[in-house]
DNA sequence: AATGAATGAGGGTTCATTCAT
DNA sequence: TATGAATGAACCCTCATTCAT
């Protein structure tokens, strides 16, 4: 136990000379603010956010239990910082893809894909997701109204230009068109999240997109 | 103190089984039960389940804290008891109700509406179900595994019946395609519950069906 | 130790039974109100206020940690209640022992006396009113501004009486000449407290008001 | 660790050997051993001894945290520095001024004077000396013990010698009467302090000297 | 069955102190 | 000397649960 703490503390100390601390003292490209958030999803994920203790975080993470408050004002803004930093990573990285292609059909398909291609490839991510940032109205309610409200308007308007640009029903209100495409996958996720199953979350994207473009209605 | 439990747990199965909830499902008239069970769901409902304490419960239930324990296990019970009293309750209205009508399409319809109906009915409840229940792993994978699993085979199968009917698309997978419809509808209500505005929730259902059943796709 | 902890408890429910607990249930009358506010005196005496736990309070009461918070809002409130009950105490005593004299004279007297009969009986009391209660500016203000005013003008009362009745010199300020008095007998206690020596704090009444009322200077 | 300690320690009475404070005593320029000093009563003065943290001392001062430990034991050492710097000068300002006069009634009175002046023009100093100061038995004793006995010994052989001279009475111990002397002077700046009002401490002194010498009994 | 006073384990957070630079 | 990031011991208070009545 001890020669992993050294381990990590040296990988912490090679980070921090490297990024010269002094510029940002507390900021995220500091190695202890990415190793504590790091630390924390691992430990989220594992017990859950209210059976957490902060000093389990801590000692994931390398760390005495008073360091976590230099990053941190308290245990809950670690939990907000581990959603808006994926959040605002995942956003950026949407909208750069996005702007690769031109056609809706084919962006909707790209947001889903990146959309399960993050959770796929880091499971406790998306435990915290799916799991430990839904349970406290206080958090849905500020999340809900920044960030999932961004992202929701992004899967939007891709559906309201494809909608301009006849690739897409215009009798359909693209507002809740989106919340449904954005509520199929979120179910996806928690479904592969719970499960004990370990199937392939990113070969589910392909039905999901058709059945959101086609419907499961048998043409004649 | 084991036996103590274990005669108080067996104590409160006899009381439920008597007490035939479904009869009387939100009224405290069925006795003290009942009574902390609606308590719970406001309470929670306002405070959320981890902020709020037993003895807020009790007291909005107008009994003394102990009572709580004569008809629940501990904390942990009254949510899992919320949450298996109502699916319970749903799923064999919902079973009645599609009994009713033949074809698979009309059959989803009501699904999908009566889900709505019964949350849009309780504010409370709405909240419970799409945000307290939901942040802990530990309810997540016992809910996600029994009753939730029964409400998505309820749908499961209906699609697969439309799909030997003719009415739905071979090429879809009916499992996927059943959660999608359900984490479709889930999204509904939680965009309601934590919504400001406060619009109808029920009118969203033909909407939901519309693009379930035909897609966003424009035909030529 | 879980003996002495047993006698205590029994004590108390002997006590709790006799005062049909149902009336008050968080009042002075409750033997465990009144033994925790004992324990914390001797607690506070011993560590100091700071360096006391309040767990250290409630072993010393007999009583769980959690009871003091049945009984006190915080730790901070044991010590102010220390001095309210006390100086009530007092200030009754007082003016009822005030009342059976009429000489001003006679009546000071009996204040310096009754003062340090009190604090002289119960030295850990003493402790905490001239050490203990003194160390924050938030305690001081908050006492200066109540119930040391009040025993200041009972004191400044007596003098202005016995100003009119012409016992006291005419020309003195009444308010300062209280704290005058206030301040030598109030000194007194600190010293003794303080001291190693054990000496008689009572004895020390008669020199006080001699020089109060006569002062230090020789007459021709 | 303990050697560490005594070489600090041995540093920190160099510095302040070598400083010769009493020749600039409020002013940082003498150092930083000076300007944590200061820093410390304004900050004491504002929050209290046990609410204010070593860090606030420090950024008062304009140093760093550590930098306080360079200077200072602990931080306990600090608040003893306080006092015992400031007692010393005042003894040795006010043995001073003593020589200068021969009448033990001026001497008392000069002594009151000195007193209510020193306070008078730094409130923050008489703040912490007032209530800070007292919080502690460790600290109370401690000081009690030492320099206030010191200054309690300076008022009584003036007194003594004013019996031998015949100016006052010799039937009141003098150790007593200076007690009362210091008493009353005592509550005169903690009153000072406490209130809101902020009326002159300096006009009080002949008031004080008044009654200590003549008492407060009409004479017929 | 019902009560509610009593329990006591548990944890987030603070802050005096250290030490590598 | 000086720095300030890091440490980790310490503690107040909450609240789920119990149990004597």
């Amino acid at each position: 136990m001890a020669s992993t703490r050294k381990a990590v503390q040296a990988k912490a100390v090679q980070t921090k000379t490297v990024q010269s601390r002094a510029v940002q003292p507390k900021e995220k490209s500091n190695g202890k603010y990415a190793a504590i958030l790091r630390a924390a999803i691992k430990v989220f994920a594992r017990s859950g956010y209210f059976n957490s203790k902060v000093a389990d975080v801590a000692h994931e993470a390398g760390v005495a239990d008073g360091t976590v408050y230099l990053y941190f004002k308290n245990k809950d803004d670690i939990l907000v910082s581990i959603f808006n930093n994926e959040m605002e990573e995942a956003l950026s990285q949407g909208r750069a893809a996005l702007a690769q292609v031109a056609d809706p059909a084919e962006k909707l398909k790209r947001v889903v894909l990146a959309h399960l291609e993050r959770f796929s490839s880091d499971r406790d991510l998306a435990v915290v997701f799916q799991v430990e940032l839904r349970g406290s109205t206080k958090f849905m309610e500020q999340f809900s109204a920044t960030r999932v409200s961004d992202y929701l308007e992004l899967i939007r308007s891709v559906i309201e230009d494809g909608q301009k640009r006849g690739v897409f029903r215009q009798n359909v209100n693209s507002t809740i068109a989106a919340k449904i495409l954005f509520g199929a996958v979120d179910e996806m996720v928690t479904n592969w999240v719970l499960s004990r199953k370990r199937y392939s979350l990113l070969s589910i994207a392909d039905i999901v997109v058709d059945i959101f473009f086609n419907g499961v209605r048998a043409h004649s």
